[in-house]
DNA sequence: CTGAAAGCGCTTACAG
DNA sequence: CTGAAAGCGCTTACAG
């Protein structure tokens, strides 16, 4: 049977009390032969807490769930950008003692079952849209801290850690223009008045406003952020942006499709138009032409999350306004001066 | 507070145990309308059972473990192959009431620890190399069902799924000996005498002996499976491996970093070498030239994973061999007729 | 520095 | 069909 404190104070003598300081690390209350000699019988017999019993007792779970949304039947869909974050924040909550529930969330409704099921000590949330967190409430959440990565959701609730995607779009933009480039097209998913999409929409049009070049309302495309999809906006460009020279797009994944698109429809890449993706995955450097992208520090955007979330866990405390983190420009194969004429 | 058992049972009328049964699902043991009565104030009262309660009683805990190698400071690495894995099998384990508890491991001696810490109910062990795994014993994992993928160890303890790695290898192989190919490259990492690696060297060796061609041991590149080490091999083949005219990665990212160095040697793919991988990533179909390579049913794996270590969990029933799945060629164009002379 | 008691929120036999 | 009691393996005040 399994090993447990009291197997462990009565081999050595002492209370379940003692030993259970011994193996939390409280050694101020403890003298340090007793410390010595219960840890020597802790190895010996192989002892593992119990994480449930200890939750159970001590109201903290030392797990931090990670939610991600997944339709009902189907997979975690989980794109490459979100892999990174997953892997770096499993890395940092197990440097710091703290175990991770990878859970699909088929329904924001199912959030608060979530969290108390296990009762969780923290949650991150990955890939929600900002709607979905507007409406989680304290009533949902409970004293749980929560965190969500990538959002603009103005709920105190969630307040958490990004990419600077204004800045990013602009930087991208600015680079196109410098390269002469006027008639740019924006291509991302359907957005609305926040979030990233709409804050990479407003650093592309700083960029142009910043060049003083005037607006044109028809120079937008919108597009899932697939592969596929790119590749469809690509091949279509001529016909419907004819005078475009470049492609701005919300996401690597979609800029390459782009790019294939355009290849298919006899458009060289970047001798005719030139293109710009968002992200900097792998991948972007595995393409004909490399692609010319905006780099977000995945690494700092886990290490972010796992500090502030466990500072709220630990502390209470709660950052007031979202961690904001610096992004840069890549520049590859995919992007050259404006084609004369 | 947090609503518990005794709230709703006082709440109802009837005892814990009553509405534990109601809660769990084991009307045939209340009458029908407790159950509707014990239903409505669960729901009422938004109470969730606690997990970590219900492990501690109950003995089980619906927590399965996926176990993933982690240098000690390092970030989960997860490949797109295990990625798309990994996303599956929450899914399967959500579908059925599980939790997964995803977990980094610096030292296989950290998987008792892991396995008991939380009381799993099973664990899945994903990226670990055979060796590791052989070395898993009886006392390290206790009663609780364990199943590697991807392993060939003949250890018992972990028979789990695979995909079938000599025929995936072996139809790479003929496809490019039916294009005329016979001087072809294997190039993988360092393998032992078992292994995914080395069944899938089996594999190649085996569609040259079909064709009865004469094997060259000088025909074997050592490398990492990183798109680097590609480059750095496809770059050096012209002046290593001057008479090659085919090579067969062991896997996507490989082949793919061959193709680059290849291109950076100013050998063109498939015009005068061809180039095959396995994995089938989604990463194969957006580079130049598109890759051919094997695709492995990524969902079936996940899928007969989950079942089958389910089926242990449950009804303690341990799969005598493991289970192999089938691949399938898929021919892109990366590979072409062998040039002539 | 050390310990006895109560309790965390459930489930499991055992009765009736 | 329903319930009272014991116990799962810990931690938390409280004493000493």
């Amino acid at each position: 049977m399994r090993v447990t404190l009291k197997d462990i104070a009565n081999a050595a003598g002492v209370s379940m009390m003692t030993v259970s300081n011994v193996v939390n690390g409280n050694h101020a209350r403890v003298s340090a032969e007793t410390v010595d000699r219960v840890q020597r019988i802790v190895a010996e017999l192989g002892y593992v807490p119990s994480a449930s019993a200890r939750s159970l007792a001590a109201r903290t779970s030392r797990l931090v769930g990670l939610l991600v949304p997944a339709a009902d039947e189907d997979s975690l869909t989980l794109s490459p950008h979100n892999t990174a974050i997953l892997g770096q924040i499993e890395r940092e909550l197990r440097k710091r003692g703290y175990h991770l529930l990878l859970r699909g969330i088929a329904d924001p409704a199912e959030v608060p079952e979530a969290l108390r099921s296990w009762s969780l000590d923290g949650a991150i949330l990955l890939g929600f849209l900002d709607e979905e967190i507007d409406r989680l409430s304290r009533g949902a959440l409970g004293r749980v801290p929560v965190l969500a990565i990538d959002s603009y959701s103005g709920n105190p609730l969630t307040t958490g850690v990004r990419s600077d995607d204004f800045t990013g779009a602009r930087l991208a933009t600015t680079h196109l223009i410098a390269l002469g480039h006027r008639a740019i097209l924006f291509a991302g998913p359907a957005f609305t008045d926040v979030g990233v999409v709409h804050e990479r929409f407003r650093g592309f049009r700083a960029a142009l406003a910043d060049a003083a070049i005037e607006w044109d309302e028809s120079l937008v495309e919108t597009a899932n952020t697939t592969h596929e999809d790119g590749v469809a906006l690509g091949a279509r460009l001529p016909g419907s942006h004819p005078h475009a020279t470049a492609v701005f797009a919300t996401a690597d994944i979609l800029a390459i499709g782009v790019m294939e698109g355009l290849a298919r429809a006899g458009v060289p890449v970047p001798a005719a138009v030139s293109v710009v993706g968002f992200d900097d995955l792998d991948l972007s450097a595995y393409v004909t032409p490399k692609l010319t992208t905006v780099a977000q520090d995945l690494a700092g955007k886990a290490a972010n999350a796992v500090d502030l979330l466990l500072a709220a866990v630990r502390h209470g405390k709660r950052p007031s306004a979202a961690v904001t983190l610096d992004v840069r420009l890549v520049e590859r194969e995919s992007t050259a001066r404006v084609p004369a004429g």
